[in-house]
DNA sequence: CGACACCTTGAAGAGGTTCAAGAAATGTGG
DNA sequence: CCACATTTCTTGAACCTCTTCAAGGTGTCG
């Protein structure tokens, strides 16, 4: 655009030990960089893409906060993630060559828009890097296990404490603090992806608030007593 | 072994169309059947790999019936899905080297055994298996965002419906009934994967049966209304 | 400052679980 | 091949967790 562009190149990138694989050479770096074609900026509340969409890139979320979900023929909805810096999301159009759900913008947002067909060029080339992508959709299998065995075998109480040690975990791995954090999503988007009505979100953020684990002043939480969290998700490991 | 010994070869398998990639030449073919390096059986009950286990190779179940479950820390447990004939598992051992969930034969079964890193050589040289590679490991994260949908927005009869819905499909695919069907689970897996209790999974059973919509004898089932199941999976789409 | 979206809390109700007992099927060993 | 043990399944009744419905409070943005 302007002498201010900044290169887009994952090399320079802050966060590409998040979202690239370790361990490259020089010229295998240049090559990764060709894979970032251009970056997007999506505003809070719009969507990066839609169920339905043609599927032709991934996307490697630079700044931000998304959420993916994915809804059935009634109307019903169901949020299937949250994703933040470093973490890409498309995953799921590369079986139909169409996106299967949707991704919305919880705050103003960035994205290298990796197309999909460079994508599989140079992982043909660079082993790093298709091994990288079989790790990237693999470790989204993996997740996908521990929101099902949430959903299907655990307590409301026990979903929101898992459900807030997972946030902090990852927001810490990215520098933020290990205590404290800020909600970018809603207590119903919340309670979709947790498979709990609004309302039990806000009563069980109350129960946690008086039982002295967290602090919560809207969005705002701090997390007073980690152990607590962790011992509501997995009751007394030592039976 | 001896002169009955068939020759391991995904060309000459009939199920190669649901595991394999389609519209391959000759040559290209020919190198595919180098993928499967050996096949095992599995009898009744048996583990394929357990939590844990050091991943090095895909399996693509040529006969029997297996459950996958991964179980957290304080021994919760939660099937996350059931395999048929020319499906692929272990795709959740790639990210960590290691697989995360256990594969059980829920009858005697028989194993197509590819070596993980042949897969990744010749999927650099052949852009048909690279992408089949791909697709393979798309779906299955799709298939959980449908999970994770029935976990979190669905009534108990809703989702034994879907259940028998999809089980009867993918088995339709491969030349079985559309209307009948022998369940290889007891009714405590099915619970454990639709995030309910035996009990209830059993309720239903008899629900559905005392509604027309189905006839239940034990693990065998008949289908006696399809419109009625899809029906309750999606209350009337025309609002 | 008013409109709107979001959050909290209470009370009643429904759906699913838990506990319990018995029936049906399956497997095992004599 | 039958008897017995074991696993699996069914059904009932009481209970509990989460939902639903409702109302009011809080925060935000034009």
């Amino acid at each position: 655009m302007n002498s201010n562009s900044i290169k887009v190149a994952c090399s320079n990138c802050n966060l590409r030990e998040l979202c690239m694989p370790m361990g490259l050479n020089d010229s295998e770096m240049e090559r990764i960089d060709e894979i970032v074609a251009t970056r997007r900026k999506i505003p809070r509340g719009e969507n990066l893409f839609r169920n339905g969409e043609k599927f032709n890139a991934l996307y490697a979320i630079r700044t931000g906060f998304f959420k993916t979900c994915v809804s059935s023929e009634d109307g019903r909805d169901q949020v299937t993630g949250f994703q933040m810096a470093g973490e890409i999301i498309g995953l799921d159009g590369i079986v139909s060559d169409h996106h299967t759900c949707d991704a919305v913008a919880l705050e103003d947002a960035e994205v290298c828009v990796m197309t999909y067909d460079r994508i599989e060029e140079l992982s043909r080339e660079i082993n790093a890097l298709q091994r990288h992508v079989h790790k990237i959709m693999s470790r989204e299998i993996v997740r996908e296990h521990g929101v099902m065995l949430l959903l299907g075998s655990m307590r409301a109480e026990e979903r929101l404490a898992a459900f807030l040690l997972n946030l902090v975990q990852r927001l810490h791995a990215r520098g933020f603090s290990q205590s404290e954090l800020v909600l970018r999503m809603t207590r119903e988007e919340i309670g979709s992806y947790l498979g709990l009505k609004l309302e039990t979100v806000s009563r069980t953020f109350s129960k946690f608030a008086e039982d002295g684990i967290i602090e919560v002043k809207q969005r705002h939480v701090r997390i007073l007593n980690t152990e607590a969290l962790k011992l509501l998700v997995n009751p007394q490991t030592c039976q």
